[in-house]
DNA sequence: ATGAAAGCGCTAACAT
DNA sequence: ATGTTAGCGCTTTCAT
């Protein structure tokens, strides 16, 4: 047991040739004569040879792997995300490291630091809640500096010049809105974040102008905006008592746009215990394309964000920085597209 | 731009002085003289001097990073033993390195080979469904062989000796179907997975015995073992249409009991369409305590198997092996209690 | 108190 | 066709 691996070098003294010799011969190289080559290979496999990666590394001053720094991993936008870099990174001969931060500023910058210390080549990341709220991009700006490419993905800022991949969210919420719209409904309950988060207030931005397009006079007691509870335990408690409130005071709605499914699953709880009806009285529609929206009865229509492209179409952007030396000057910004996944909630 | 970190050998050009004098200064060795130190680190700050991990990974043989490798990212419990390695992993100073098999046996080799290649000291795994079919742990072994320690977690097999982590499934099914029973329930139908899982067949064995401590007769048409599907939303469909062919053909149930969350979600969508009251003709509970189970109505009785705590477990048991050679030799396994959450469907 | 040198495993330019 | 050597960035033993 134990058996350590077997180096160049090792091999070269138990043949009797040089390092180099093996290792020209393990990379095929012409310059070897065909016997020695054989011979050498065959050694090779026999005692189970493999390249020391780490060695590899520090000669080629690259590592081939990329690293990816989300929020949170329990979640299904963000774990398809990585799918779909892990995707097309293997396939392109990259590994892929996987770091958390916890929506903590402070996480992050420690996340960050370990990575550009050492064994990325580039980061793929999406920005934590309270980065957003503090707008403290300090860390970001000095890995960009060091000469690592960094991509920003979905929680993204304008005060950093990098590039970045993001979902249409205003033209997202418009067309979600739009639908609802067209199924005859006027009355429509936005549940949204708070604004500090860019993708909660471009999504009731959406809303908005599709109200305005459809001469609809937007109703305030009709947009919630959730405050961050300390678990998304509590902030469901409490926005389904906001739901609830709402119906009691007799304000009347007969559509509900979430910018998640967790907002839609509580608001159809609240509207299950009332007894109204899906989607007959109420007809709704939320953001993301996650499991929970598979799952409800009646099942949930949504806004995909195309989570995998997103991932790819970063890992994408950042391989050919990490390959093209000359791209690395040009930052470009990829926007996704939304589409629409209809089930029984409309 | 591009300022390409500073080394060792240029602050010691710069400096006048010798690299062992930077490196030493830098590690705060008492060989070196106070005022040089001093210049040294000041030199080093100014110029944000970062050690090069993998220069310190080739000296050291090794790379203060565990390698995981589990069949699905998008998947509530595999998420959480992530978010359990990661914090312990990272509280120890280890860097975690995640790959997907997409319980493909094929890939999960590749993964294999691309960590034991390089870049890990040691790796924590659950298997591929389509490993666990093949019964092929030559990758496993050979890994081994070469010294790198592999923790099994949740899907696990006998045939390996390493360390284990898993979750006591039988006797976490077994307290489920007691769990019904002793509310009353007689007629109790099994929601499992093939046999070749491990986890499906353990947990169908819990059942058996639940039923026959306390007299009651195991009924086959009670017993539906769900065929593999190519995508779980195939799966849903299928195993729907057989729990309504099951009401339909008069077969009476009055709890159901699941082996994970989707096959639960799926039964209570079928009872809601028949028109049966949940919990009050048919009490209902299932493994997997995830996202689905606090969102639908009636939120479901689950039993959790700590994720997180499996995650925790795995990395200590995992860095203790590559800290203390000593402990190589023994090999353990954990067993983590389940614990019965119940909400509204029972 | 400081420095020279070897070595971790590998590649590649440059001999031979 | 094969070998020698330098070097990637760092630590550490052994001089000085």
């Amino acid at each position: 047991m134990n058996k350590k691996r077997i180096t160049l070098k090792e091999i070269a003294t138990e043949l009797g040739v040089s390092i180099s010799t093996v290792s020209k011969s393990l990379n095929n190289s012409p310059e070897i004569g065909e016997e020695t080559k054989k011979k050498v290979v065959a050694f090779a496999k026999a005692h189970q040879y493999r390249t020391n990666t780490i060695a590899l590394s520090l000669k080629n001053r690259k590592t081939k792997t990329i690293g990816v720094i989300i929020p949170e991993i329990v979640h299904y936008f963000f774990s398809n995300v990585i799918n779909g870099i892990e995707n097309y990174a293997s396939q392109q001969g990259y590994n892929v490291i996987i770091a958390v931060s916890n929506e903590s500023f402070e996480k992050e910058v420690l996340q960050m630091e370990a990575m550009a210390n050492g064994f990325i080549d580039g980061i793929i990341i999406s920005l934590a809640k309270e980065t957003l709220k503090k707008q403290d991009y300090y860390h970001l700006q000095e890995t960009m500096a060091m000469g690592i490419p960094v991509i920003l993905f979905d929680r993204v800022t304008s005060n950093l010049s990098c590039d970045k991949v993001v979902v249409d969210d205003k033209s997202g919420a418009e067309a979600a809105t739009t639908f609802l719209i067209n199924k005859g409904r006027k009355k429509i309950l936005l549940l949204s974040t708070q604004d500090y988060l860019n993708v909660g207030n471009h999504r009731t931005n959406g809303y908005l102008d599709a109200l305005k397009k459809n001469g609809i006079f937007p109703d305030n007691r009709l947009i919630i905006k959730c405050n961050d509870q300390r678990s998304s335990e509590e902030e469901m408690v409490v926005l389904e008592k906001q739901i609830e409130a709402l119906i009691d005071e007799g304000v009347d709605f007969d559509g509900v746009f979430a910018v998640n499914e967790i907002y839609l699953a509580a608001a159809l709880r609240v509207l299950r215990a009332k007894n109204i009806k899906v989607p007959k009285e109420v007809s709704m529609i939320c953001f993301t394309d996650g499991v929970i929206s598979r799952y409800t009865t009646p099942r949930l229509t949504t806004v995909s964000q195309h989570a995998e492209e997103m991932g790819i179409t970063s890992a994408e952007l950042l391989i050919e920085k990490l390959e093209d030396e000359s791209s690395m000057d040009k930052t470009i910004t990829k926007i996704i597209q939304c589409s629409i996944v209809e089930r029984e909630s409309t």
